[in-house]
DNA sequence: GTCAGTGCAAACTTTTTGCAACTAC
DNA sequence: GTAGTTGCAAAAAGTTTGCACTGAC
């Protein structure tokens, strides 16, 4: 295994073994090994950062792999979640996701203004939070959101205050605030 | 101030200083006081814990409070949390909401799979959220949702996989994980 | 009197579901 | 061969929008 920028193993390494993990889970469970459940497990390792089931299908569209239905897409990304090999976020009204697997934890700052989302990494944060006791539930994993100003729309109200305007119109997504 | 509980306001104290918040955001930001505007606060500030605006609907629909549509539910709703009364979660595929004022600062336990959703409060970890460092970020609010097994489900789980059951189906909502 | 706010219903978006065709096993 | 999967299209669920009416200012 080689070590380059912050990731552990290289990417195809990556989706071998997710695909092998996927496999097992399969076996498991006894479902299917349907070429379009691998394909979209492929299509998901290659994306980075956050994704929407409307991206995910455009992306399998557009590209060489084959074209799955939006139906199946939500599908499998069920198994996917079961597998641990995805994890759903709800950031604004659509669902988002993001592969799980050999992926450092991270947080998320949302700009409450422009809907913009941002990873942030804190050990010590979350040790503390992996660290929490907590009775009569067993912690698999967890989604820490933190709203507040991105500093471009922070310095955008500033400059608007001044000269006593409106802030900009708010985003439709993302807008937990 | 009297103190009893985890409440340091009483509930009419806390009502009536909302309302005074609510009517100087509505000032400064040249909206109109509507009396269905202070009727859906009020009832938010009656409520217990998560509701959607479903149920608020339904609450305001029932109880002796004038009834008011749904579209105004939702403006309203986004009024409040911009004044900093009400706060909003997605959990699920509803948006969820919670007053926000003089409550103590609290987490979220969300089982995985019968969806339950349970406040825990940890002061050690508030610290640790509140005093990360963020990089060109103000902070204003942040959601920490915690995934796993209820201690019901856990127990339910450890049964059935001894006699070689399935695992109960899970609720459709707050399946985040 | 005026225009922001309201109620209603229609539109829109995202996700789920029913069913016929298909295919992994 | 058969039951789990897929694709499609329709339905459901949640939220937003257009418009005529109302009422706060």
């Amino acid at each position: 295994m080689d070590k380059h920028h912050d990731t552990i193993m290289d990417n195809q390494n990556v989706k071998d073994t997710v695909r092998q993990i996927f496999t097992e889970y399969l076996n498991a469970n006894g479902h299917r090994k349907t070429p379009e459940r691998y394909a979209i497990l492929d299509t998901i390792y290659s994306m980075e950062g956050h994704f929407d089931i409307d991206s995910l299908y455009s992306q399998m569209a557009d590209e060489e792999k084959f074209r799955v239905s939006r139906a199946t897409l939500y599908n499998t990304i069920i198994l996917l979640i079961q597998a641990r090999l995805v994890i759903k976020h709800q950031f604004g009204t659509t669902s988002q996701y993001e592969k799980s697997y050999n992926r450092d934890t991270h947080h998320h700052l949302i700009c409450t203004q422009c809907g913009k989302v941002t990873e942030c990494q804190d050990a010590a944060l979350q040790d503390a939070i992996a660290h929490t006791k907590l009775k009569r539930f067993s912690l698999t994993h967890y989604s820490l959101y933190m709203y507040g100003l991105c500093s471009k729309c922070e310095r955008a109200n500033k400059r608007n205050r001044k000269s006593g305007q409106q802030p900009p119109a708010k985003s439709r997504k993302g807008e937990n605030g």
